[in-house]
RNA sequence: GCGGGUAUAGCUUAGUGGUAAAGCCCUAGCCUUCCAAGCUAGUCAUGUGGGUUCGAUUCCCACUACCCGCUCCA
């Protein structure tokens, strides 16, 4: 993102904040009770999207294809799998922050040093007049000069100055005392900053199941899934043996997953309840890198049929030394939201690292048998892992538009569209007598209506002047209006009879279609 | 987690230590023959909790949430 539009970006992601809430694609939740920080609702016509969005993704991957079979397991984890998978123990380190670099360190690596602590309450500027009070510390080690210690104290203290042209050397420290220490790790090693208070950093919600536990029971510790893909490891052993698959297949998985993220930001995008497709692509071990890029080229293509077009997308190959361990490739997809260019899908090769940790730590082998081969082998697998709330967010903001458009008196006015592609649109069709006041208008709407219902999401309305109830839909994305209207009735002769307008949204341009083949009409352009 | 900012109606904004204003939206009625028409009427707000004060939406403090910059993101 350039720096000129930034602002630019910052201003239309606040006008989607808005209109989410406004038409009620996406709430804060309790926001009453005033909000719990990093969790969203979906409104009304959010909760139809985000279903469109997760139906057609299923439809491709799972219905439409014959080496794919889906698993929906729960969100309440058993701790020996996140213990096998490396989630319970990878990250559950105590982490420092240095005061004054903001480094972060973790607690137990810190060496034990020795020497004087100089301590400090706060730092004057006389000139100016400003005081900060605020406790801190610096460890001398032996034989380093304690001017040193005072020098770096000045440079914590000048970052809360609100005058950035003050230099550091000017301040007065307060409140200085000594003490002499031994084999402390409460310091920054690098600069001899205090650091805070070791705090845990393990992202997982953890909670005890059963009536009769209590915090010390370590049996009864369950964990919220960090991720989908953990049942899927841990019931390939129940699929294989009840579906008949043969490699290469995959086990597909939506649902929720919790991760207690630091620092929630960028509306729905990092949240700490969050919503996963993923599947787990098993191969035989000389198929993987093919399959790795076969899967970046399926998923790009199901983006683009969702209405995120190739060219907002951002494909990083991630390099050696930055992916995680036991990754042997890895594809990010990204897309450039309004706040930058952000991962919506990562597409990792794994090799037969899941596999492996969860035969090792049930003991029991999770081997695949090939007929053909008469081998055994621990498949490995491909694993394409999308953010459905990502890409939810992704499909409102490729959507959203501001239009100028031009009446016929010549006055110029905002047009604000929702241009979802007509598969993912929450509503498909708008359905409108074109006066409310004629019965016979509003009878044969509801007709239509009735008509259409079974088949796609309609949506009735007859409050308001025309022109108006198509630029409600606009905003909302409905791709489709119909009207009734007196040529419907028969009024302009049999050649109209029975016949409605229907109006394109992007277009604005309309045309006449028999309510007969207004059903095909629509689920051709739907589905 | 750190630093900065913000919080008034569904939305966008006024304003005030003493009855909180407007436009848009929405609802109802009248009217209305295809792109936010008109008239009338109506609903709805000072994020939460403290403090100062006779009185706080306004001043102060804390909390919560959101936004921006860092940080973090297995």
């Amino acid at each position: 993102m350039s720096e000129p539009s930034s602002d630019k970006n910052t201003v239309l992601m606040e006008k989607i904040v808005s209109l989410c809430k406004r038409r009620g694609f996406i709430f804060q939740s309790a926001e009453i009770y005033g909000g719990l920080n990093g969790c969203w609702d979906y409104g009304p016509l959010g909760a139809e999207l985000k279903r469109n969005l997760k139906d057609y993704w299923w439809r491709k991957h799972v219905q439409e294809r014959e080496d794919i079979v889906g698993l929906d397991g729960s969100i309440l984890t058993h701790q020996a799998v996140l213990k096998a998978s490396g989630h319970v123990g990878g990250f559950s380190d105590p982490m420092c922050d240095c005061l004054l670099s903001k480094a972060r360190l973790r607690a137990d690596q810190i060496p034990a040093q020795s020497g004087t602590i100089w301590w400090f309450t706060g730092a004057t500027h006389a000139e100016s007049g400003w005081i900060v009070t605020r406790d801190y510390a610096v460890l001398a080690k032996e034989g380093e000069d304690e001017n040193k210690a005072r020098k770096t104290a000045r440079q914590y203290y000048a970052q809360f100055l609100s005058d950035k042209q003050i230099s550091p050397k000017t301040l007065d420290l307060t409140g200085e005392r000594s003490e002499s220490v031994t084999e402390t790790t409460r310091f920054n090693p690098e600069n001899g900053s205090l650091l805070t208070e070791p705090r845990a950093f393990n992202l997982m919600f953890r909670t005890q199941m059963g009536a009769s536990s209590d915090e010390n029971d370590e049996n009864a510790i369950a964990y919220l899934r960090p991720e989908t893909a953990q049942s899927i490891f841990a019931q390939f052993k129940n699929v294989l043996d009840s579906s008949r698959v043969k490699l290469p297949f995959g086990i597909a998985q939506i649902g929720k997953s919790f991760r207690n993220e630091i620092n929630p930001r960028n509306f729905t995008f990092r949240s700490r309840e969050f919503e996963q497709m993923e599947i787990e692509y098993f191969c035989r071990p000389e198929d993987g890198l093919r399959l790795t890029d076969e899967w970046l080229e399926a998923r790009l293509k199901f983006y683009e049929e969702i209405g995120i077009p190739r060219e907002h997308l951002h494909i990083v190959d991630i390099p050696d030394g930055e992916r995680a361990f036991y990754s042997v490739k890895t594809y990010d997809i990204e897309y450039e939201f309004p706040f930058g260019i952000q991962e919506l899908e990562g597409i990792a090769y794994r090799s037969d690292y899941d596999l492996g940790v969860h035969q090792k730590g049930s003991g029991k082998s999770l081997e695949y048998f090939d007929e053909e081969t008469k081998e055994r082998l621990l498949p490995h697998v491909v694993e394409p892992s999308a953010g459905c709330d990502r890409t939810a967010l992704a499909l409102i903001c490729e959507a959203y538009d501001e239009e100028t458009v031009t009446d016929d008196k010549g006055k110029e006015e905002t047009r604000v569209v929702l241009r979802f592609s007509p598969r993912i649109a929450p509503i498909k069709v708008g359905v409108f007598p074109l006066l409310k006041n004629k019965p016979e208008l509003v009878a044969k709407a509801r007709e239509v209506q009735k008509l259409l219902t079974p088949f796609m999401n309609v949506f009735y309305d007859e409050t308001a002047a025309i022109g108006r109830r198509y630029r409600r839909q606009d905003e909302v994305g409905t791709p489709f209006c119909v009207t009734i209207d007196f040529d419907t009735l028969g009024e302009n002769g049999d050649d109209l009879k029975d016949t409605v307008t229907i109006r394109e949204r992007d277009s604005m341009k309309q045309e006449r279609i028999a309510i007969r083949d207004l059903r095909g009409y629509l689920l051709d352009r739907i589905l």
